[in-house]
DNA sequence: TTGACGCCCATATTGTCCCATGATAGCCCA
DNA sequence: TGGGCTATCATGGGACAATATGGGCGTCAA
């Protein structure tokens, strides 16, 4: 597999390290990257992580403004100026920076979730209202969806 | 054959493992995919499953979305992150995460459905039910052409 | 020196692999 | 056409490996 999938609860040891788990671990060797890239999401209290494909993502967002226009010197602070490339352990383990903890509002566990290409680290408590928000407005977009394909194919339309 | 078609019903054993039904592993072997991809339906309590065919399915809506859009993000993490990629073993078993056998009821029994490109799994008595449920649809559906076909045609068209 | 960090080893639990068995269905041959 | 034989499949259980997690110790820098 070469895409994050799956979410996982890991907790942080006294030393504040955290398991990056196994599945993710293998996704990020193939992806060529060493350790863990990981930024502050940008509108959500979560860390954004992963590797070359990430780092691909926010090279293209950055590049896409005109140099010296002050949405691209934002990005760029947002987004590389807050980043960290953790190490991985011999254990599969990482440390997250406090600014970064702070950000999620992490204390002694995690989950980390797959979203593909990139992954997203949480505080527990707040990725689970996270996702019941998400796949209820996915829910109802499919409802719309479903609706609106039926109105333009009546009949004998499938799927 | 290179669709998941028919059903099977099997179950659970001590340890949690479930066959997966030989025709169906057939076409995974033929689609390419190692493992089975699996995530909760969005809309009822069953699980989809299959292999490269849906995961090409969920990459292409994904895809649609604009990088950083909200929709997107939302869809990465009701689809992906909710996804897992189960092992096959040797004898043709997985096992399915709690997550999902809470989402679909299941208990020591399921029942697989195929759909063609991908798969249902379902826990037995909720899937009589939708299955009943469906059949009364389309027959009340079939019924509601008839009358509408006849309306339509010019000669026998009454009230 | 003191704390933080990197590296090493220990361990419990979970998951993965391997082998065994009963049942079934399809096949071959008389 | 009937009967037995074999390949495939679903299922069960034990052995082993990988993973997540905990702690010790040396080193480097402030």
């Amino acid at each position: 597999m070469d895409r994050f999938v799956s979410h996982h609860v890991l907790r942080l040891d006294a030393k504040g390290r955290v398991s990056v788990p196994a599945s993710f671990r293998a996704v990020l060797a193939r992806d060529g990257f060493d350790g863990l890239y990981c930024h502050p999401a940008l509108d959500r209290p979560a860390l954004d992580a992963g590797g070359n494909a990430l780092l691909a993502e926010i090279e293209a967002l950055i590049s896409g403004f005109p140099p010296y226009s002050e949405q691209r010197e934002q990005f760029s602070l947002a987004l590389y100026g807050t980043s960290e490339t953790l190490k991985i352990d011999g254990e599969g383990r990482v440390v997250l920076t406090d600014t970064h903890k702070i950000h999620a509002g992490i204390k002694d566990a995690v989950i980390f979730v797959g979203l593909g290409h990139k992954l997203r680290i949480w505080e527990p408590g707040r990725f689970r209202a996270e996702l019941t928000e998400a796949t209820d407005k996915v829910r109802a977009f499919k409802q719309e969806l479903g609706t609106r394909t039926a109105a333009a194919k009546p009949l004998g339309a499938r799927e």
